[in-house]
DNA sequence: GCTTCGTAAAAAATCGATTTTTTTTTAAAA
DNA sequence: TTTTAAAAAAAAATCGATTTTTTACGAAGC
């Protein structure tokens, strides 16, 4: 068999995105659901429960939980269903160590290769995010949707002027399991850190178009929050 | 939500595994067709179609399908169905960019922290790899399934000793996206090319514990391959 | 007390029919 | 000829019932 290209593949999935299935709804809920946190680790997804807490059909419960399995958010055991994936210090470790190897090659890559419009990008998405409170609450910690929004973004575009869409797509994935291993520490990295230097700092070097200040910068930024996770971490 | 520890996740997968579901035969069935380059890449997967010529009811298909997605080798486009993953030289360079990153960090944590045991499985591997033939014909060139067995086991066995379960998932995936581009390529890898000495000195070099060679004769083994591929995909 | 076995309940897996959406075809209008 | 619109066909998506498997429970035997 040759190789060829079929011209009905869809070729630009991102515009048509509207994504108005229930499987993809269901998914999507799930999905928010595990990385925030609120369902425990570990635990089992049964689909009947499922049934009735979302109120779709059991195929669609089972094709979403099929999916989240690409995002490792979710395991399937044959004969024995569905089961939220299990957080463990040494993963977190793991997972830290893997987004460093793969972000400081990313970062590098968009500074050197990425455009002023990125560029622009960048500046932009770290304005917005320092506009936006960390917390609800002014006087105890509560997590802001807003801020969790704002600050993805601003990752996501700062890595999204590298040229390997596979390297992209990883480094998404791992900072969909940092975020839940942060809401899992129910950690306010904030206090006493000023994040927002620290973002600015990043936006600096990228502007100035230094390479190695950036990476640095990203990473120090990534192990920190490290820092604070860890010791929330049980074991 | 506090993180703990739930007694019913399943611990050891690996044991329990006996894979007796309809899905997960047709999840096999059909990643061994794409992975074979036996499915054209970008090509549709209908669902009856596929409920046809497997014998499986559409549930099935599809929640072997939406399993597929999470070794990116199927695509899932809301309301229109699934894809297999497209291929393209710039996707190639890619995953060979990405492996060689991976690999590295992996066979250097592998040779400074494998046991004695993992070693002997390194030489058993690369020995019984080296007792299979690369072609099932000797005239033309024909993909031997045992060979290709050995060949992924002697990888994986490789790496196996790396500390972190999350690397070699990743590294896992690329291999298989590489066996795809390279049948797709349809390449006798093994013409003018000394592989097996080539997996020896791999070999060699573990059992000596110097990480750096290990690391750059591995990488070279895999640039090398791909230099084979490479002109024979498209564009 | 601990294991083994059998039964009942729960849950996963599967099927096939129905509904919804997309795609293709056909025909009319510009 | 090209565009637009309606109708038909194809395919995806969804549902809910049925079957199969696992798990929980309790009694009997060691």
């Amino acid at each position: 068999m040759s190789i060829s290209s079929n011209p009905k593949f869809p070729q630009n999935v991102a515009i048509l995105e509207s994504s108005t299935s229930l499987v993809s709804k269901a998914y999507k809920q799930l999905k928010e659901e595990i990385v925030a946190g609120r369902i425990e680790p570990g635990k089992k997804l049964k689909i009947d429960e499922l049934k009735t807490q979302f109120d779709y059909g059991s195929s669609v419960i089972r094709e979403a939980l099929s999916l989240l399995t690409s995002d490792n958010l979710v395991e399937r055991v044959d004969q024995r269903g569905f089961f939220v994936s299990a957080v463990s210090l040494n993963e977190y470790e793991e997972i830290l160590n893997m987004r460093c190897l793969l972000e400081e090659q990313a970062i590098r890559d968009a500074v050197l290769h990425g455009s002023s419009l990125w560029e622009e990008q960048v500046v932009s998405a770290n304005y917005r995010l320092s506009r936006v409170s960390r917390s609800l609450d002014k006087n105890r910690f509560l997590s802001n949707p807003a801020w969790e929004a704002a600050h993805k973004n601003f990752h996501m575009i700062l890595i999204s002027a590298c040229r390997s869409s596979l390297l992209i797509k990883f480094c998404k994935q791992l900072y969909e399991h940092n975020i839940r291993y942060r809401e899992l520490a129910a950690v306010n990295l904030y206090h006493g850190r000023d994040v927002t230097t620290e973002h600015t700092e990043i936006c600096e070097a990228v502007v100035n178009r230094d390479a190695n200040r950036s990476a640095e910068l990203l990473l120090q930024h990534y192990k920190k929050s490290g820092s604070y996770v860890r010791p929330e971490l049980p074991k």
